[in-house]
DNA sequence: CTGAAAGCGCTTACAG
DNA sequence: CTGAAAGCGCTTACAG
């Protein structure tokens, strides 16, 4: 009953505050964002009050007013929020923000261009401070509308086709690598087995990766060994017909984390998995507990996630210099699977391979 | 050079609309906000400032006018975004959020009680209309404010001390049951192998878990099978000095999943894998890849985080019941590990078990 | 050091 | 069907 007025939602404001410290709503503004030249007098009494009243500082109506009109606020669009890829990154953007006092509104796409558009829309009329987003789809002009407004946007995982900051792995040159590897290893019979999404982005650069090694090393691509499986099952057949055919491979590069999964599934079911040589891309959590430990190519998501936020953040706070492309790098890690060696004992391919 | 009149941050308002337009600042605001009633005209005339204004529809300003000043926005607090079991009850909470056009504010505590105040602080000032939050602590009493407040909690993972509703898997059966599995197939020196955090919640219970099971098969605890591993390193000595021991342990409960991980890594190096009996809290991708496939108690995450979402929005909506305790079922998955027989063969302990 | 008035972008409550 | 005035909770721009 201390007779303070409550309007609107019924919760306090800074009106009641005033009212029970007995000063103005610009006294009670001071104190509340913490600027300086309030006697401690005063401090004390507005103090007392905003506990008394259990009085919270509506951030979103401080916003409208503010000159600068910023949020304190930046959203960011996955694809998958439940792929450990996606997550971790995630997480190293919630670190960056968090230090620096900014809320992250999270939402993901599900690869689907039109879920993406929604919750640009969405983020947008809150008037986010910026966005970092792993785009879906082919075309993403409905992003240059965030752009001309004023709103800092980064990129990962895939490039956009718009004109705007991107954190990439280089998938062509790391699966080139990869493939090379295995070349280097003897192997010449080389099947990739990809899965759903082929037609992303990184995903063609990995197939496109997958050529450049063997034309580099004049081995010569056999479209019958480049497989897309969608189900456990699809992988099951396709391996058991790939491993079955006259000339068939001796090393697999599987495509994603799942897919490599699947496959390493399906030749431990076959009893192939000592025979035939894998690597997979991304590395996943137990792959040094496989048997035999599975190779991989690796991705840096913590690093992707931590440039893509230092980047936003450096437009927010103003930077106008022309978008640019950061290419995190990525690893080879060869833990057992990825070394058995092929049929091939040939030193000159050593050196064509490097 | 319309000659739209730009306020504020510059980016145009509905009042610039309405001035293009040449209709009302109201007449904007019905089409905006799709309310019936404005003739095929106008709205024409309405959309095509709209569109050649590239207006954005201010969410915040919105709010802070309306009756319910709703924000169509709810927090998220978990531990580790980058945990799996963390990123799927998150995942859930998403799709659920989504589909009711809601935004998601998502942030960790690293399990960090001060992290946690200063991010549901964070939270209410931006006003979500409602928090789900991982607790972390011991002392909840902080969110009694939020509840005062008006601001429907949901609590998973964990109990809270305050009256709230909660989302939460048996920690303490799922464990039982787990051990008494290990015990029917014939274990008696069972290894409680747990790690960081054992203090909070339901890793206390997944302890107590393991005290219920051997007691009610009449085994003694014995306290020097019950080990904290914090390192691989910590890990590896502990098993070393538990295997090396004059009576030791013949299955392994290993109490999360990264200690699932550190385990089987310490024994397979130790070449005892397929000789010693292992159980996991919490499933893994690769599980069923391990050799042996590993045997696990597998919490529903996605289930979790649909409930606490449905529970949530319920709150949202009005309802006004008392909180009340979810508990979404838990299943132990017989893979191998955990079915690799103990040197007991006592028929009875099977009565006695069940 | 302190405060009264105006206004951020929007919706309410009302009148026509 | 349409609009002018007031006000949501706060900060600005100014005056004292």
């Amino acid at each position: 009953m201390t007779g303070e007025r409550r309007t609107g939602t019924g919760r306090p404001t800074i009106r009641d505050v005033a009212a029970v410290a007995g000063v103005s709503m610009k006294t009670v503004s001071r104190v509340v964002n913490g600027e300086p030249g309030v006697s401690d007098q005063l401090t004390l009494r507005v103090t007392a009050a905003i506990e008394q009243l259990r009085y919270r500082h509506n951030l979103a109506a401080s916003t409208l007013r503010r000159a600068d009109g910023r949020t304190a606020t930046v959203g960011v669009l996955l694809i998958d929020i439940g792929d450990p890829f996606f997550s971790s990154v995630n997480r190293a953007i919630q670190h960056v923000a968090r230090a620096r006092g900014v809320d992250v509104l999270v939402a993901c796409s599900d690869e689907d261009p039109t879920l993406e558009r929604m919750v640009i829309q969405a983020f947008a009329r809150r008037y986010v401070d910026g966005l970092i987003l792993a785009p879906t789809g082919e075309d993403h002009s409905h992003l240059t509308r965030e752009l001309e407004a004023g709103v800092p946007l980064v990129v990962f995982d895939r490039p956009a086709s718009i004109d705007t900051d991107a954190v990439l792995s280089d998938n062509r040159v790391a699966v080139a690598t990869g493939v090379a590897h295995l070349i280097r290893a003897g192997h010449r019979r080389i099947a990739y087995i990809g899965g759903d999404h082929d037609d992303v982005f990184p995903v063609q650069q990995r197939l496109a990766g997958y050529v450049d090694a063997l034309t580099d090393a004049g081995v010569e691509v056999d479209k019958r060994l480049v497989r897309h499986c969608h189900t456990p099952r699809q992988t099951q057949r396709a391996l058991e017909t790939l491993l079955a055919q006259r000339d068939p491979p001796t090393a697999l590069f599987t495509c994603t984390n799942h897919i490599t999964l699947n496959v390493i599934r399906t030749i431990k079911a076959m009893g192939v998995q000592h025979s035939v040589a894998v690597l997979g891309f991304d590395d996943f959590p137990a792959a040094d507990l496989m048997e035999p430990p599975v190779s991989v190519i690796a991705q840096d998501p913590a690093a992707i996630g931590e440039r893509a936020a230092e980047v936003l953040f450096r437009r927010i706070d103003g930077d106008r210099s022309p978008a640019s492309v950061h290419v995190i790098p990525t690893v080879l890690i060869p833990r057992g699977s990825g070394e058995i060696p092929g049929p091939v004992r040939d030193p000159s391919v050593a050196v064509l391979c490097e």
